[in-house]
DNA sequence: CTTGACCTGTGTCTTGGACACAGGTGTAAG
DNA sequence: CTTACACCTGTGTCCAAGACACAGGTCAAG
């Protein structure tokens, strides 16, 4: 049984250790993945998108994404015309969710995808766009310091201030003056 | 001169402190708003949408931005069909701005505008909010600070691999040795 | 047979504007 | 006067990365 199992989806072993965010994979396995079941409905060890989703911690909405954006190339039922998600496209879908943990953007992903589907070295484009991405996200993070630093600031002048009404000028006195203070 | 000038337009009397961004205004008060040009196109000291984003520091179409989803409702010329923005535009546009800068979303910013429109203090509402976005950005600034701190530390083991073309389940041995490694 | 869970593709929504486009207006120079 | 050019109008579309909705098809269990 063990054996029958890893015979049609072998191509999961091995990945426990890297999915933190998938549980239950027995039950799973038991109910969905029983491999008399697996043949009935499809031979090649394939998998639908909610059972994609699911090992990879992620909605089937974002396997649809990436399916819709053709990142990832699923076959097709032809009986129920149902996506049939094979160890290839498991393998796409981790290497892209690592990609985007790493600050890539979509955009990115799939410049490098094309590389490495044309078998050459991805990693000199890696390199160049993780510069990049490293430098926006550091501006990014001092822009958000910064109106952090001002946010807080701003809590704390207006504990000491009064309600007010708005009055011709000044719809509120509170972010007027203090954005005029800050003018200074 | 002068006079006549802070005739038609006094409302901007005292706003030169606090628009560090607007530069040349003496040109552009000779150019465009020498009193007899304006009294000839408009009576109540009104300007149009190029004039009062440059006043504010911004570009025209954020003028229109604001125009369109009525935060600023100026009047319209009959003659030619010209937007007129006030001095309550003036004011209210500058509120939003200062708002914009303090973290306050644009659907936040209606909010506050309706109490003020309403003679009701904003206030209640502004210390509400403001509270809401400072955890937000807080968060933000948390998960900011942890993807540069992932790039850099992707980016320092790196520099010691070599690249390497892609596998049969390897796409990039960067991305996915990092990630894995991540896990541990 | 029905129910409910699942699947499909497609379209729309989110933010805060930026940009494009088609057509009207105002003014200065040739 | 004409022409060029800068400005104006409203409207529609675009951005990122999915989330959500909808109409309709599929499948297994009770
Ligand atoms: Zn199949
Ligand atoms: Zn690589
Ligand atoms: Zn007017
Ligand atoms: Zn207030």
């Amino acid at each position: 049984m063990t054996k029958s199992r890893t015979n049609s989806l072998d191509f999961l072993s091995g990945l426990e250790l890297m999915i933190d965010s998938y549980q239950g994979k027995e039950q799973i396995f038991g109910v969905n993945l029983n491999p008399a079941i697996v043949r009935l409905s499809c031979e090649e060890g394939c998998v639908k998108v909610i059972e994609m989703a699911r090992r990879l911690g992620v909605t089937a909405d974002t396997v649809r994404f990436y399916t819709r954006i053709k990142i990832l190339k699923p076959g097709k039922n032809k009986a129920n015309g149902y996506r049939e998600y094979s160890e290839k496209d498991y393998n796409r879908l981790r290497f892209v969710l690592s990609a985007r943990q790493l600050g890539f953007s979509v955009e990115d992903i799939q410049e490098i995808l094309n590389h490495a589907d044309n078998k050459k070295s991805p990693c000199p484009t890696v390199r160049r766009l993780i510069d990049q991405r490293l430098h926006e996200t550091e501006r990014q993070l001092r822009e958000t310091l910064k109106l952090r630093d001002r946010m807080q600031q701003a809590v704390l002048e207006w504990s000491q201030k009064p309600d007010k009404a708005p009055t011709g000028h000044m719809l509120c006195h509170l972010i007027e003056e203090f954005t005029a203070e800050e003018r200074l």
